[in-house]
DNA sequence: CCTTCACACTTTTTT
DNA sequence: AGTGTGAAGG
C-alpha cells in the first residue's frame, strides 16, 4: 500500500512521511523536490485520510501546479481535483472573490495586469502635471509594487520619513502622492493589480479575524513550493494561515533564488526558523538529474557567492561529456552554430528535438536563434515572451468583455471607447473621465449614460451609441455563456470587420488571433469539467494566465527556446546556454552591487543545472544590440567553471550548408540602403502647382468617381474612389503630377472641372 | 478628428 | 530593430 515510498532515498522519505508540524525542505537542484512534494500530498490523502479540501499547496507558476496535480491524481485519483493548489495569486484571488465585499470591492472585481497598471501610472503622472522623464511609469510602478510587497500602504508610505527621504534624493518627492492616487483609482475602478491580490488578502486577514479564523481552520496542511521566491506579503499570508494547525511545509533552494528584483526575500528562509522554533529541517542533496561534470561545475559556480546555506550537492551519475564552450564571431553565427550542433547531435545520438533547450538571458536574443533553426528546418517553440493574452488585439476584445462585466474599469474603458474609430477623440475621453470624477461620483458608466450633459451633440451621440452597444453586451453577459457573448462582442463592435479589412500580413495575423480567442472561449464553455460557463468565470480564469501556461501544442517534439528565468524547474537532456558575454550575462543592469551580481550568478547556476547529460555554452564576439552592432567579450562567469569540466569547441559553421559568413555579414551591414520615401520622391520632382485663375472649391457632395478635379496644391487629377462611411468623408484622387492621394473632404479644397 | 512622419527609447528577468 | 509619442498637415 505504501509502495510509493519505495525508491525514495532517506531524506526524501523523511520529507514525505513527517507530515505534522512545521517543516522546511532545502532541496538542491535536481534532488527530486517535486517528487517529495507530490508524494507528501498523496501520503496525506492516502495514509492519513486527509480531505483534499483542507490541503493548500502554493506554487510559483500555474504550470507547476497543474503538473503536480496531475502527478497526484495518478496516485490518489479524482480526489486530487479538490486540492487547493495553484499559484499564490490564483488561490488568493479565489478567496478574495468570496470575501472582497468586506473590503468594499465589487464581487466581479477586475484584475489589472502589469500593462494596465503602468498605463494607469502614466496617466496619473500626466494628470499631476509631472515630467514622465523623471517619473518614469516603469520606475514609479516598481516602487509602488515594492511597497505593496512589503505591506506598506500608501498611508504608511506617505507618513514614513524614510521613504520620503529616499524619494527626495531620487528627485521624485511626489511619489507617495502618486501611490495614493493609484490605489484610489484602482479602487474606484473596481480593480486589483497582481500585488493587490496578496496585499488585500493580508488586509482581509488583519481586519477580519473571523475570516482569518475560518480559513485557518479550513486548511489543515499548507505547502509552499519555491519558498525562496516568496516575498514578505506572501510569507505573512502563509504564516497566518498556518497559525492554528501549524502544519506548514516549505520547499526551496536558496541557491536558486532569482526573483529578488520582484520582492522575493531569501531572508524568509532564515526567518522561518525563528518563526517556527520546533522546525524540522530536511536537506535533499543527492542530484538525480545531471552528470558529474555538470553537478561539479554548478557547485563551482555557486561557491563564488557568499552566505549560501551550507549544503553539499552530489551525484552518483556517470561523469558524462565535458561542458562544451563555443565561440562565435557574431550573434548570427552563434545561432547557426547552435542550430547545426542540434542537427548533428540529433543524428548522432538519435535524440528528439524535445530533448534540446536553448536558454538565453533576454527575450530579444531569440531572434537570431529562431532564424537559424528555421533555416535548418528544426522545429522549435518559444516559451514565454509576450503571451497570447497580452497581444493588443486580444486585449482589445478582452477589454470589451471586462467592461461589460465591470463598467467602472477605467483602463478597459480607455482602450475601447474609440475602438474601432467612432469619433470620440482624446479630448472627449478626458471630458468623460472628468465628468465621471466631478459630477457622477467617479462612476464612468454613469458618465457614459448621460453624455449630453457635458459633451457637444456630435460626440454625445457617439457615446450614446457606444453605451447602447455595451448595454446589450451587459444584458447578454448575465444570460448567455462566455462563448456567445465573446462572439457577439467581436462581431458587433466591428473589431472583426476592422481586422478582416486590413489586408496586411499583421492584419491577417491579428484577425486569426481574434478567431483563436473565440475558439479558446468555446473550448472553455465546451469543457465538461467547467461548471460555471459565464463570461465572469472565463475572465477570472484568463486574467491570471501567463505565457507559460497555454502550451496546448499538438506536436510536442520541438526544441524549446526560453529565458533562463522561465526554465526554472525544468530539465532537458541537452541545454544550450547562449550569449555568455559580459554585460549580457551578467546583465549590465546587475553589475551595480554584490547582491545583484550574486542573484545573476544564481541565475547562471539555475541555467547550468537544467542540463541532464550535456551542456553547451556559447558566446559571440559581436552582436546586434539596440539595432547597432556592438562588440563583447566572454562572460566572467565562464571563468568560474573549472577548466577540467570544459572544452573549447572546434565547431565551425558548415560552408556546404550555409553561405560564407563574409557574404552574410556583408548583406546585413550594407542592408540599410534606405530608399527615399515615395512622397519625398514625388514632391522633389514636382513643381508646386499654381491654382488656376479664380480657383474656388466646389461643393464636395457633388463629387463622383471618375470626375476631373483640381486641387490647390496638387494640381489636376481624377477621382478614383469615394469613401463615405464613417464621419469623415474621404476621396482618393489620382493626380497627374504627384500620384494618388487620399483627401479628407472636410479639409481639402477641390474644384470640379467640367 | 485622424493620419502620417520623425524621433527617442529600449532590453532584464514575471505573477 | 521595433514600438510608442509628439507635431503637423489633411
Amino acid at each position: 500500500m505504501l509502495n510509493y515510498l519505495e525508491g525514495l532515498n532517506e531524506p526524501q522519505r523523511e520529507g514525505v512521511v513527517n507530515t505534522e508540524g512545521p517543516c522546511m525542505i532545502i532541496a538542491g537542484a535536481g534532488s527530486g523536490k517535486t517528487r517529495v512534494l507530490t508524494m507528501r500530498i498523496a501520503h496525506l490523502i492516502k495514509a492519513h485520510g486527509v480531505d483534499p479540501f483542507s490541503i493548500m499547496a502554493l506554487t510559483f507558476t500555474n504550470k507547476a501546479a497543474s503538473e503536480m496535480r496531475e502527478r497526484i491524481e495518478k496516485e490518489v485519483g479524482q480526489e486530487a481535483r479538490n486540492l487547493w493548489m495553484g499559484t499564490f495569486h490564483s488561490i488568493f484571488a479565489r478567496i478574495l472573490r468570496f470575501e472582497c465585499d468586506k473590503l468594499g470591492y465589487p464581487k466581479d472585481f477586475t484584475i489589472y495586469d502589469t500593462d494596465d497598471s503602468k498605463q494607469l501610472v502614466k496617466q496619473i503622472v500626466k494628470e499631476m502635471g509631472l515630467d514622465d522623464k523623471i517619473y518614469k511609469p516603469n520606475v514609479v510602478f516598481n516602487r509602488i509594487s515594492g511597497a505593496k510587497n512589503k505591506l506598506v500602504s500608501w498611508k504608511e508610505y506617505i507618513s514614513n520619513p524614510l521613504f520620503k527621504a529616499d524619494d527626495e534624493s531620487a528627485r521624485k518627492p511626489r511619489l507617495g502622492e502618486i501611490y495614493k492616487t493609484y490605489v484610489q483609482r484602482c479602487f474606484k475602478a473596481g480593480a486589483m493589480d497582481f500585488d493587490d491580490l496578496l496585499f488585500n488578502t493580508n488586509v482581509l486577514f488583519k481586519e477580519h479575524p473571523d475570516v482569518l479564523h475560518k480559513y485557518q481552520h479550513r486548511f489543515r496542511y499548507i505547502l509552499v513550493d519555491e519558498f525562496q521566491d516568496t516575498n514578505v506579503s506572501q510569507y505573512l499570508i502563509t504564516k497566518k494561515l498556518a497559525g492554528v494547525h501549524g502544519n506548514i511545509c516549505v520547499v526551496g533552494d536558496d541557491a536558486q533564488s532569482i526573483y529578488a528584483f520582484r520582492g522575493a526575500e531569501i531572508e524568509n528562509i532564515l526567518n522561518f526558523e525563528k518563526d517556527f522554533p520546533d522546525l524540522r529541517t530536511i536537506k535533499l542533496e543527492q542530484n538525480y538529474r545531471s552528470t558529474q561534470h555538470i553537478v561539479d561545475a554548478a557547485n563551482g559556480i555557486i561557491r563564488n557567492n557568499t552566505g549560501q546555506l551550507p549544503k553539499n550537492v552530489w551525484t552518483a551519475n556517470p561523469q558524462g561529456e565535458s561542458i562544451e564552450l563555443i565561440q562565435a564571431a557574431s550573434d548570427t553565427e552563434e545561432g547557426r552554430l547552435v542550430a547545426s550542433a542540434i542537427f548533428e547531435e540529433k543524428m548522432r545520438k538519435q535524440w528528439r528535438s524535445q530533448d534540446f533547450a536553448v536558454l538565453y538571458r533576454t527575450n530579444s536574443q531569440s531572434r537570431s536563434l529562431e532564424e537559424a533553426l528555421r533555416r535548418m528546418n528544426i522545429k522549435y517553440k518559444i516559451v514565454g515572451g509576450l503571451s497570447f493574452y497580452q497581444r493588443k488585439e486580444i486585449k482589445d476584445v478582452l477589454a470589451y468583455l471586462r467592461f461589460a462585466i465591470n463598467p467602472q474599469d477605467e483602463q478597459s474603458f480607455r482602450r475601447i471607447i474609440n475602438l474601432p474609430k467612432r469619433g470620440i477623440g482624446p479630448t472627449s475621453v478626458d471630458k468623460i473621465i472628468m465628468a465621471a470624477g466631478t459630477r457622477y461620483d467617479g462612476s464612468i458608466w454613469e458618465a457614459v449614460c448621460r453624455p449630453a450633459e457635458y459633451l457637444p451633440a456630435r460626440a454625445a451621440n457617439a457615446v450614446l451609441g457606444f453605451k447602447d452597444m455595451v448595454e446589450a453586451f451587459r444584458y447578454d453577459a448575465t444570460r448567455k455563456d462566455a462563448y456567445e457573448v465573446t462572439r457577439r462582442v467581436a462581431k458587433d463592435t466591428g473589431i472583426i470587420k476592422m481586422l478582416y479589412e486590413d489586408k496586411t500580413v499583421e492584419g491577417l495575423t491579428r484577425y486569426e488571433n481574434v478567431q483563436e480567442l473565440i475558439n479558446a472561449v468555446k473550448e472553455f464553455t465546451d469543457n465538461p469539467e467547467v461548471e460555471d460557463k459565464s463570461l465572469t468565470a472565463f475572465l477570472q480564469e484568463v486574467s491570471l494566465l501567463t505565457g507559460v501556461d497555454q502550451d496546448k501544442d499538438d506536436d510536442p517534439d520541438k526544441v524549446t527556446l526560453m529565458t533562463v528565468h522561465m526554465a526554472k524547474g525544468l530539465e532537458f537532456k541537452h541545454v544550450f546556454l547562449v550569449g555568455m558575454e559580459e554585460d549580457l550575462f551578467p546583465s549590465q543592469m546587475m553589475l551595480g552591487s554584490r547582491k545583484d551580481l550574486e542573484e545573476e550568478r544564481r541565475l547562471f547556476y539555475v541555467a547550468v543545472t537544467r542540463a541532464q547529460s550535456k551542456l553547451t555554452l556559447t558566446f559571440a564576439l559581436s552582436r546586434y544590440r539596440f539595432g547597432r552592432l556592438t562588440y563583447g567579450e566572454r562572460s566572467r562567469f565562464l571563468d568560474e567553471i573549472g577548466p577540467e569540466h570544459m572544452n573549447l569547441s572546434s565547431r565551425k559553421v558548415h560552408t556546404s550548408t550555409t553561405k560564407p559568413a563574409s557574404e552574410l555579414s556583408f548583406a546585413r551591414i550594407s542592408a540599410p540602403t534606405k530608399k527615399p520615401t515615395t512622397l519625398g520622391a514625388r514632391m522633389a520632382g514636382a513643381k508646386p502647382h499654381k491654382p488656376s485663375e479664380g480657383f474656388a472649391p466646389s461643393d464636395p457632395s457633388k463629387l463622383a468617381v471618375g470626375q476631373k478635379v483640381e486641387h490647390q496644391k496638387f494640381g489636376f487629377g481624377t477621382v478614383e474612389a469615394l469613401d463615405m462611411d464613417g464621419m469623415n468623408k474621404r476621396a482618393k484622387v489620382a493626380f497627374d503630377k504627384v500620384g494618388s492621394k487620399t483627401l479628407l473632404l472636410s479639409f481639402a479644397k477641390l474644384r470640379i472641372l467640367d
